[in-house]
DNA sequence: GTCTTATGCATAATTCTCTTATGTATTAGC
DNA sequence: GCTAATACATAAGAGAATTATGCATAAGAC
């Protein structure tokens, strides 16, 4: 597992990049496609994972669908098209900080 | 300018890494340093670096010594061998996140 | 010669983002 | 029947930064 404090700003980038690369999905499925991505290097928290999607609904990014799976409830979300701008956004800006890191740490990062 | 939320968790990660490729530095000259390096993408502001020095030194990571130039002072920092140590740590942390980052995000950092 | 900028340290109040804890409820495995 | 996995959600607390403030010296502009 990661220090958690290196994934501070970053979770919102992850759902929404995650979101660009497969389409809608709804929470958990989220937390679990990231795990796998990661090598359960990475495990995000509900206590994180849902204020941040309500946030980014809030912001016009994400919309929802909510789909009943026999009783059990079921919440998708997927990009809006300023989601999937944003998505881009974040991404550029986030391997430049790396570029910017790289340069400051003096390490390759490949 | 890179978005501050990004910064949140490497700041110790930079200051023991520039005093272990610098050598002994005091804290105005870090911020000058990490700005140079970083082309002035990275500002490290005063109210976010004391504290962090002093924490450090807390943790018997950095060893201070102050020295008056004229009226004015400047206190030096310099990594102990602990230091040393936990700034090779971190820095492979840091690059082992960037990897998990990479794949999660699917982008190339190079 | 005064005014702004740069140098140099430091701390406090606030904000933001996450962790941890808690709550509710359904479904699957043994 | 019990435990683990699935599935949502919110609240209290912690941690690390920003912003604001304070003090003080030195250098450069005009």
């Amino acid at each position: 597992m990661h220090s958690p404090e290196l994934l501070k700003g970053t979770l919102q980038t992850i759902v929404l990049k995650v979101l660009k690369d497969h389409g809608k999905m709804y929470g958990y499925e989220i937390t679990q496609r990231v795990k796998e991505l990661s090598e359960s290097r990475l495990l995000l928290t509900e206590g994180a994972l849902y204020p941040t999607l309500h946030k980014l609904e809030a912001e016009g990014c994400l919309k929802t669908e909510t789909v009943m799976m026999g009783k059990r409830m079921r919440k998708y979300y997927a990009l809006t098209s300023e989601g999937r701008s944003t998505a881009r956004d974040r991404v550029v800006e986030f391997v430049d900080f790396i570029k910017t890191m790289s340069n400051v740490l003096q390490v390759e990062m490949n």
